[in-house]
Formats: C-alpha cells, structure tokens, sequence
DNA sequence: TGTACATCAGTGAACGCGCGTTCACTGATGTAC
DNA sequence: TGTACATCAGTGAACGCGCGTTCACTGATGTAC
C-alpha cells in the first residue's frame, strides 16, 4: 500500500497532515472521508487508493505520530548511562514532546487509538516493536545492574509514564497545570517511585 | 428529565445496564440507538423521552459509573487519618474497583468520556463537584499539615492517579500485569513520589 | 369509594441525511528496447 | 532520442445502508374533589 511514485508520497502526507488537522479542531467524530477530500484536495478514490479505508488513514496516522514520540524518547534515552538519569530524561523528553506536537499528543491520548495498539497491535506493534523492545531491554539491564525497582516491566512503565501522560492529559485538556513545573518537579519524584 | 414515576425509573436503568452492555462487547462505535432499542426492549421514543438523545444517555451512563468510583474512593480516603495511609487507600480502592467492576472502568478510561468530562464538564462537573472539591480540600489540607509535598493540586492527582490508571488501563486492554501484585506494591511507592 | 383529568411513559413507523465505499475511467510516470 | 507499454496515481459521480431523530398516538399513573 505504501506508494511507488513520488507524487504518491506528497499525497499521502498530505491527507495525513489534513487528517491530524481535522483531529485536532473536530474531534475522531468530525474525521471522515468528506472532510478529508474537502479539506486536503485529494479525492476520495485517492484516498481509497492510498489508505484502503478511512480506518487505514486513521491507523497510517496514528503510526506515525507514534513513530515520532517514540523516536525522541529513545534518543533521549541512548544519551544517559543510569537508570536515574535514563528515566529523568525520558520523563522530560515526553513532556517536551506534548509541548511541541500538541495535537500529535492527544491524538495518541486518545484511548480509540491505544486500544487499537494494545489489543490488537498487529501492524503497529510490528512496525514499532523494535523500539518498545529497546525499552524493554534497557528496563531490564538496569534491573540487572541493581539501578532499577525488581518490579514487572508493565509495572515499571506504568510508574513512569502514568504519572507523566497523567499531566500530559491534564495540560492538553484542562489546561490547568504548568508544564515547565511538571519538567522541574515529576522526573525526580518519579524516579523515588522506581529507585531500588 | 429525571423520571417521575417508578416504571420510569426501571426504563432509565433498564437502558443504561443495556447501554453497558453495549459498550462493554461492541465498543462506542456500537452504541446506537439501534443496538439500545434492541437490547433492552426500550422502544426508541422512549430512549428519548428519558434522555432526549443518544449523547444524553452516554452522558448518563458516564455520569453513574463516576458516581460509583468516587463513592469508593471518598469511602476509602474518610477511613484514613494521615496522607501515607490516605494516598495508600485511595490507590488500593481505584485498583479494587478496576477489579470488581471492569466495565464501568473501560468506560471511564474512554478519551471521548474523560475528554467531555473536562473540557466542557458541565453537568457532570457540577454533579460531582462536592466529591472533587473533597478530594482537593484533603490535598490542602494534608500539605498544610507538612504531610504531603508542596505541589499543586493537579501534580499530586496526577501522581497518584497517573500511574494507578496506567496500570488499570493495561490491565483492562493488555492483560500483562497482575492487578494484586500491583495493589501490593503500587501504593507504597505512589507515596514515595508525593511524601514530602 | 368513585370518577374525571392532567401528566408521564411508551410505541414504532417514517424521515432525511451523511456516511464509507466502489468503479469505470483518465492522466502521469517510469522503463525497456 | 524516440516510442510503446505497463503500472501507478487520481477523479468524482453514484450507490446503498444505517444512523439519529421525530411525531402522532395509545396506555398507565397519580391526584383532586
């Protein structure tokens, strides 16, 4: 399905650029194939070429938002040498990220959207699974190394990145907590909850 | 449009555990007024009588499964007289709730619902306000105190809460984690992350 | 206790709208000789 | 360099389906006298 012309690409990118910006103002409600042809230019046969269906848009879309997060995070990641350090700077890194793509954000904090990753992660978790088994290793080096809480790993990521999506949803939402505070004050309480 | 008469009061909830039901097996793309209608018994008419639309009775039924969740945890929390063991029971009673009603939680944890619950928390907002406002009262309260760390509001729920949805959330999608090891070692290193 | 009446609860056929998807077709691109 | 051809990209009108909602109506309930 991934497209073998140039042109191809420049489509493809622009219905998901459209998509994320209909996301953002009309919710998972207002995305539908009218409002993507009217508001991308491509038609919807194109769009069919492209994507096989509006959930196939959806799905590219959300993989690619996911590709992004996940990207930053392990760069953030390979620049540390301890688990202190590793999760302070994962923690900021996520933060960071909801600072700057905002609406890649809460498309990805949208629960339709991990659910699909979780139950059935097929695609996703295909195309992904190198980077969450990085994560999954290094969780487990550290623990080996006695920098890191003997807990399961499910556990692990949970006290780190619940807490953190925790404000992430709250900012993008509510709008009622200080990012550049959070960066200051939860990579270190978190890093309480997970040191040995 | 809260019923006046007892068979009134039969339909609504008739409907809701319906609308449940619904949800729980076919998602919230399986809610219509159609699979309502079907499988309560409801005729449509008087879906709308009771609810006035189909978002209304989502509305409804989010609004009751709420009411369940922080009637456990105030229950929980008013059985505590320090913020560890407060922090500690309300960690214990949101996991216990998970466990116990699964459904109700998978509800909860929808974006769309958490989405409408705070960016426009009208009705529900003010139907719950006295529980929320007892929960921020307690986090003053056990601040001024020295008991709990000098964070805002918000950061302190999200500590709490942050890492404690997580958790529930994986359970209820993933089922990789053991919800009992988590209630055994969740609440002692949530604390860690908001003692002073 | 009986009756009249207003209100509440409930029915289900009917409506129109907008949705996702298809398809016959045209045009553009790249490649082989 | 030119030409023929296969494949890719793109169009947009048309389709049918299922959705949320309405409405004229019937039946049940509670109340006042």
């Amino acid at each position: 399905m991934s497209p073998k012309q140039q042109r191809g690409e420049a489509t493809v990118e622009q219905v998901l650029d459209s998509a994320l910006r209909i996301y953002t103002s009309s919710g998972e409600a207002g995305l539908t194939v009218g409002t993507i042809t009217k508001s991308s230019g491509v038609s919807a046969g194109s769009v069919y070429h492209h994507f096989g269906s509006l959930q196939g848009v959806l799905n590219a879309l959300a993989l690619r938002c996911l590709g992004q997060l996940l990207e930053e995070l392990a760069t953030a990641l390979q620049a540390t040498t301890d688990a202190r350090s590793g999760v302070r700077a994962v923690v900021r890194a996520y933060l960071t990220f909801v600072r700057t793509h905002p609406d890649e954000a809460r498309l990805l904090h949208s629960a339709t959207i991990d659910h699909e990753f979780m139950s059935r992660g097929d695609q996703i978790r295909d195309s992904q699974e190198a980077r969450l088994t990085l994560f999954a290793l290094w969780i487990h080096a550290r623990q080996d190394a006695g920098e890191l809480a003997a807990l399961p790993g499910p556990l692990i990521e949970s006290l780190v990145l619940g807490p953190t999506t925790a404000v992430a949803r709250r900012w993008l939402t509510m709008g009622d907590v200080d990012l550049e505070e959070a960066a200051r004050a939860l990579p270190d309480r978190i890093w309480h909850s997970v040191s040995p």
